[in-house]
DNA sequence: TGGTTCGATGGAATCGGTTCCACGGAGGAG
DNA sequence: CTCCTCCGTGGAACCGATTCCATCGAACCA
């Protein structure tokens, strides 16, 4: 039995004769034999790994993603390599040092992008890089029309009479490089202009990213003489800290505040929040069945995905002052009245 | 130059004129040279790769492990192999085939164990294993006494005044092989025992992990004529089943039922949960620094974390008909009263 | 000035697979 | 019967690092 046979026979190769592969492996179970999955990569050039870069804690929207791409890659047999960006700046660390020949097969980034000089070194190195939840005009790509999404939201609000619509949303250079958030805007600003509102800057409200610091400048923008009467806030955390705040001053939801937010994370369903919603899962693991494809050496094009508006509990209409104070709207699961409250209902976009 | 400077400059040796380092570093840029992993590995036998394995996305609590774990890997400079088991049964594929030679240099198990078989293995190849939340008599394992967090838990009950105290928890021989709900429930007969309550086979509820399977199993144990006052939960995700059954019913929490958790996992912060804390994220990166230690050569030994009752909202003195309905409590942050919900009393175990 | 030591450097073996290529034997055709 | 073909098998080169060991030169001491 020469090395060759048994490579072959490990590989599956069919140019061996079947008592030939039936001795291999009985020789192989005998002696608790194990390739190297090192010696193979070099042999190969493949490492049956791919890199997962994403700030996975900070955005709990970003797990759920992830859940999708592992979903697929570790059916596949691809390992997956996770590199979490804790702090802005630092996803610039890992792209570079991954470019540099991180033995990774492919590279799947989750809302963020690598800056060009890396791209390049990763075009170089026959590294295919996949992104999702950030558009890019080269790069295939899973991503969803942001700026519809955000006419959705706020066309769903002037639908109900509103017309002092705030925005909350992310600091438009913020140093992860997010980008949604603005485009967001941009789609609530159409529908604005669209509906023949005029903005008021003073209704635009921008603030890093998290419950706290949303539930700040809520707080900040309700407590004047006109308060808005909606709010649609570019994600689901900041919507819930705006849902935090009008508690605080005792604002009822959505009798004196109505509330859309971005992404439908599984707090959006316990909290009966009216929502837009995105395919998080199904979009990791479009990405990674992309990933799949290019390391097949197939072609892979960017894909959309659609968006739908979940109505639950935190929109009504204008001026209506029915609803409950804020807190009320945080229950969870189903209610007595027989409508669940995980499931609103949807409108598509 | 010859490949074996090129390869001291790279790993840092000190046997290198600086002249010499330098010139080799200037045509490293100039050619644009990037080490193969692979090969490094295949040389060196180590890969610089821990594999974690863990049930991430069906308990909240393992990822807020990971991040600990994440965290330290990534500062020491390994990569972070992810396996996530989606569904019983699935780890012990992922033990099989690691202990098989995955080219990995570690295992970190979280909330789960191996197979005595694929230890013996991970133990012939020389692959440390770390346990978190998971004891073991021969592994090092970062865990917690679950038995005392029970006792801790219930006797803030009985303190309370409560005599009609439920337990729920997971099936005893889940297929996962989680076995912490079995040593809090025994926590829990301990005190009972100790305040000379006689245990009520009837309040002992178990069933699948998972928010809904709690709310049904509590909605059944309340739907008596004398259903319990007090219900402590092993686990945050069942003790808000529980909250969400009892809102269902129109029973007050805390007034007609106290609710205790355990994990002090971001939902209970936010549902106002008391609950048995332990430091989740903190035991990740104690497994990680112990498996940094182990691959280093290092010795070392288990480790017990600390418990501690932090009181929220949920719990009430047994009689005393105050409180709101359950869904009051789902509230986020901080209220107007001063008190903040994210920290209630907290009480060492 | 010659010999010795020490530090810097390069050549070559090694890790453990995959795969090209050569070889041997069996079977079919002329 | 001989030749050719084809299939199964084994030897050896190769992937790209690390590292042992030999070599070379300079410095130091006698």
């Amino acid at each position: 039995m020469g090395v060759a046979t048994v490579s072959r026979v490990l590989n599956g190769s069919p140019a061996v004769r079947d008592e030939t592969r039936r001795r291999v492996l009985d020789s192989i179970e005998a002696f608790g034999y194990a390739p190297n999955a090192a010696a193979r990569a070099l042999s190969t050039g493949r490492s049956l790994a791919v890199a997962v870069v994403a700030p996975f804690f900070t955005r709990p929207s970003v797990m759920e993603r992830l859940r999708g791409v592992s979903h697929v890659l570790a059916g596949a047999g691809y390992q997956l390599v996770l590199f979490d960006v804790e702090r802005p700046g630092e996803e610039a660390d890992y792209f570079r040092r991954l470019s540099a020949g991180g033995g990774l097969d492919g590279l799947l980034s989750i809302s963020l992008c690598p800056a060009d000089e890396d791209l390049d070194r990763y075009a170089d190195a026959g590294v295919p890089v996949v992104l999702v939840d950030h558009p890019h005009d080269t790069l295939p790509a899973v991503h969803t029309d942001d700026v519809a999404g955000g006419r959705l939201a706020t066309e769903h609000l002037l639908d109900l009479g509103h017309r002092r619509i705030a925005f909350l949303g992310d600091i438009e250079h913020n140093l992860y490089g997010f980008t949604s958030s603005v485009r967001r805007r941009a789609g609530y600003e159409d529908a604005l202009a669209a509906a023949g509102v005029e903005g008021d800057p003073a209704l635009v409200l921008r603030g890093p990213h998290g419950r706290e610091e949303a539930a700040a400048l809520t707080r900040e923008a309700l407590d004047v003489p006109e308060p808005p009467t909606a709010l649609f806030a570019a994600s689901d955390t900041q919507a819930v800290g705006a849902l935090e705040a009008a508690e605080a001053l005792g604002a009822r939801v959505p009798g004196d505040l109505s509330v859309v937010g971005y992404d439908d994370i599984e707090v959006a369903r316990h909290a009966g929040l009216t929502t837009v919603a995105q395919p998080l899962e199904a979009s990791g693991a479009m990405g990674a069945e992309m990933m799949l494809t290019a390391l097949e050496g197939g072609q892979i094009r960017g894909r959309e995905l659609p968006l739908e508006l979940v109505v639950r509990h935190t929109t009504g209409e204008c001026g209506k002052n029915r609803g409950r104070t804020a807190r009320h709207h945080q229950a969870w699961g189903t209610d007595r009245h027989g409508q669940s409250r995980q499931d609103g209902m949807r409108v598509r976009s």
